[in-house]
DNA sequence: CTAAAAAGGATAATAATTATTGATTTCCTG
DNA sequence: CAGGAAATCAATAATTATTATCCTTTTTAG
């Protein structure tokens, strides 16, 4: 059994994402950890990312220009992004952010698991 | 100046997308109009669903397993997408969906033009 | 330390979407 | 109804994000 959960890479990954709050692409990331990762493959970074995706660590919050965008941050909160520059912005709201799936009936569903809330706009840079 | 908004096949595009509850993508209209429209290419699909969606006839309401998917319904309402068949489904809200955009404040947001809620889970028939 | 398992690098393959180009259709104007 | 400009289209090539492959390297349990 394998008691350390992460390679370097992996680690390394999910601490760039832990640390941002740009919601980046996989090119993003990748970019970001070359120059200390010399050797990193951009298929690494895909790869660990629907890995840790799959272990609940990291979750994709929205595709903007046909790139999936991810966050590490796993409390619930929304986003807004900007039709114009793609920039992804955290949204909480001022009460704590309600369970939505626990507000809905949904007659095609056997079981509503989690919801994504995105809001588009421009934002104030653009 | 042009009177007549739209060509036959666009037309055609557009009528599909308001009959349908399927929320399909394009290769699922091109597939559905070919037996009418034996001439039909799948690129004047994908064109004539950007022109759409431009005009705010039609919207893009997720991407599913890395497909734009589309509804021309554009009344408020949400969506609940199967994680196994990638089936969608329209979610309404008992009272009136409210206009969320009005009811945030985002800092980064110059201006918050729309919203789009998806919830998630597994469907009744998976 | 060693062997087995996991992870990675490089690269090829996929697949959805977009762009191009030359032909066709549409529809305003006379 | 005809001419012509603008819009639209079909066919196809190009693009691009993502995934798969395959062989090597790293990691880890014992």
């Amino acid at each position: 059994m394998r008691t350390q959960n992460y390679s370097r890479k992996r680690q390394a990954i999910y601490e760039l994402l832990l640390s941002t709050d740009t919601h980046p692409s996989a090119e993003w990331i990748y970019n970001s950890l070359k120059p200390q990762y010399p050797d990193l493959s951009l298929g690494t970074v895909y790869r660990n990312l629907k890995l840790l995706e799959g272990n609940g660590a990291v979750r994709s919050v929205a595709v903007v220009d046909g790139c999936e965008r991810y966050d590490a941050k796993m409390t619930r909160h929304s986003h807004f992004v900007c039709k114009k520059c793609g920039k992804i912005t955290d949204v909480f709201f001022t009460e704590t952010m309600p369970d939505l799936t626990e507000k809905v009936y949904i007659d095609a569903a056997k079981d509503v698991e989690e919801y994504n809330l995105i809001f588009y706009g421009i934002c104030t840079e653009c």
